[in-house]
DNA sequence: GAGTTTGATTAGGATCGGCTAACTTTTTTC
DNA sequence: GAAAAAAGTTAGCCGATCCTAATCAAACTC
C-alpha cells in the first residue's frame, strides 16, 4: 500500500524535459532574441559544455521536434520549442522577482538561485508567486516577464548605453549582465534599473556619464549591457527616434 | 575560456550530491528514525526503484562513507550521511512550512512540490525562509523541523493512535501520511493537527472517535498514521502514562 | 533441520549527457 | 581563389542511474 510518490502531471509541457534540455532550449531563446544567432559555440559556453555536447543535444532536440537545425548552420525553435524556452524564462524572471522583494534577496544574488529553481517549481508555484507579487512585469535586472500567455513584450524603444552619442539623457532601464562581479561593479556606480544618466562624453574605451551629480566612466564592457530609456520623463516631447541599428548584445535571461 | 558557470559553493556538504544520492540518504534516516531498519526493499518502495537498483547505490554512498552497509543487512547512515540526510529534511519541512504560510498551498499539495525543492534550494534560500517564517518548528503536517543546528527534537510523548485504548482523550499532533487520498480523507474527517479528540471504542478494524460532538470510524491504516498528544490540556492532571510500548509507523518526510 | 518462501545481490544492458581527439566544413585572410 | 583559421561534427568513451533476469542468502515452516 505505498506509492512513494511517483511523477505524473504534465504540467504544460515543459515537464518530461530534462533540466539540461530546458537549458538548451532557453539558452537557445534568449541568443535569438538578442539578435545574436544560436551557433554551436555560443550555445556551448552559456550553457558551460564543450561545442561536441551541444551538436549531441540539438539532434536529439531536433529529433524531439523542439528545434529545427541545419548542420553548419545556427539552429532555430520550433512553435513548440519556443512555448516551453519562453515558460523558463517566465519562471527565471518571476523567480528573480520573488526572490528580491519576498526574501530579500541582494540584487547580484537572484540570478544564481533563480536558475536552479527555474526548472524544478510547478505550474502551481509559478501561479501563486506571480499572484502573491500582483503578476509583476519586470524582475529585479529590468528584463521584461513573460505573461502567464507567454506574450513576451519587446522593449524596442531601449538602447545600449554604449550606442548613445554625448548629451543624451535617459534612464537605466535594463542590466544585461550575470557576472556577479559585474553586478557588483554596477551596483557600486549605483547604475541599476531606475537610475536617471546624462552621456557626458564618448571615448573609444568607455562612456563618460553624469549622475546624480557625479561624472565617472563606464567601461565600454559594461556599457553594451546597460540598457537605457531615453524619453524617461513624458516632459521632454521627444517623438521616439527608433533607432534600431546596432544589435543589442543582451545575453541574459 | 569557457566557464559559464560551473558549480563551487560547497555550501554544507550535501553539494556535490545529486538529488538521487540526496533522496536515498533522506529515506534511509526517515525509515531509521521511524525504527523501521532501512532495508533494501522497503527503501525502493520509498525511492521508487528497483531493489537492484538500490544495492547499487548504497554500493556507491558506502563507498563514500556515507552510510555502513553489510550485505543483506539493513543500512546505517554514518554521520556525515546523518548530517546530509537531516539537512534535507529541514529544507522538505521548511519548504512545506513555508508553500503552506506563504504561498498558500493547501495543506494537502505541498509534499508532492517539496519533495522537488529540496535538493534545489541553497543554503541562503533555506536561511530566507527560515527567517521569513521566524523559525518554524513544525510543518504543516505537524513533523518537526530540524534546526539551523541540525538538532532534531522528537515527539516521545506522542502515540500512534491506533493504539490508544478507549476513554483516551488527546490532541493529533502529527499526520505521517503522503498519500493523497489519505490526506484528501483526513482533511475531510477534519483530523488535522491541533485536533481535540477521545477514542470512544476499539475495533479490530480500526478506532471509533468522538470529535466535536460526532462519532466515526477511523479505519485502522489511517489511524496508524495520526500522533496523538495524550495530556492535551494543562487542565487535565493526567501524569502522561509513558505507554511507548508499539513502535510508531511513521514513513514520512 | 530440510524445504520453501522472501529478500538481496550480481550480471549484463540501456539511456542520458557529458568528454576528447580527429575530421570536415565554413569563413577569413591575403 | 588558395591557404589558414575558426567553427562544427563524428566517433568512441565514460560515469551515473536505472532496468530485467538469474543467482544467492536468510528466514520461516513444519
Amino acid at each position: 500500500m505505498n506509492d512513494a510518490g511517483e511523477g505524473r502531471e504534465p504540467h504544460k509541457g515543459s515537464a518530461s524535459l530534462s533540466p539540461s534540455q530546458q537549458d538548451y532550449l532557453k539558452q537557445i531563446f534568449l541568443l535569438n532574441d538578442a539578435s545574436q544567432g544560436a551557433t554551436t559555440q555560443l550555445l556551448a559556453e552559456r550553457i558551460g559544455v564543450r561545442p561536441a555536447s551541444v551538436t549531441g543535444m540539438l539532434k536529439r532536440l531536433a529529433e524531439e521536434g523542439l528545434v529545427e537545425r541545419a548542420p553548419y548552420r545556427a539552429v532555430h525553435l520550433t512553435e513548440t520549442g519556443r512555448r516551453i524556452a519562453v515558460e523558463i524564462v517566465r519562471h527565471h524572471r518571476l523567480l528573480e522577482a520573488f526572490l528580491s522583494r519576498t526574501l530579500g534577496y541582494r540584487w547580484d544574488e537572484v540570478h544564481e538561485e533563480a536558475e536552479a529553481l527555474e526548472h524544478v517549481i510547478s505550474e502551481r508555484f509559478e501561479q501563486k508567486v506571480a499572484e502573491l507579487l500582483a503578476d509583476p512585469d519586470r524582475d529585479p535586472h529590468g528584463d521584461p516577464i513573460p505573461t502567464r500567455e507567454l506574450a513576451l513584450k519587446e522593449d524596442e524603444h531601449l538602447t545600449t548605453l554604449a550606442l548613445l552619442p554625448k548629451g543624451s539623457r535617459g534612464t537605466i532601464r535594463r542590466v544585461t549582465l550575470q557576472d556577479q562581479d559585474a553586478l557588483n561593479l554596477v551596483e557600486r556606480l549605483d547604475l541599476l534599473p531606475g537610475r536617471a544618466i546624462e552621456v557626458a562624453g564618448t571615448h573609444p574605451d568607455g562612456i563618460s556619464l553624469l549622475v546624480g551629480g557625479s561624472r565617472f566612466l563606464v567601461p565600454a564592457l559594461l556599457a553594451a549591457h546597460l540598457l537605457v530609456d531615453v524619453a524617461p520623463h513624458p516632459s521632454s516631447a521627444q517623438p521616439k527616434t527608433r533607432e534600431g541599428t546596432g544589435r543589442p548584445v543582451a545575453h541574459e535571461q
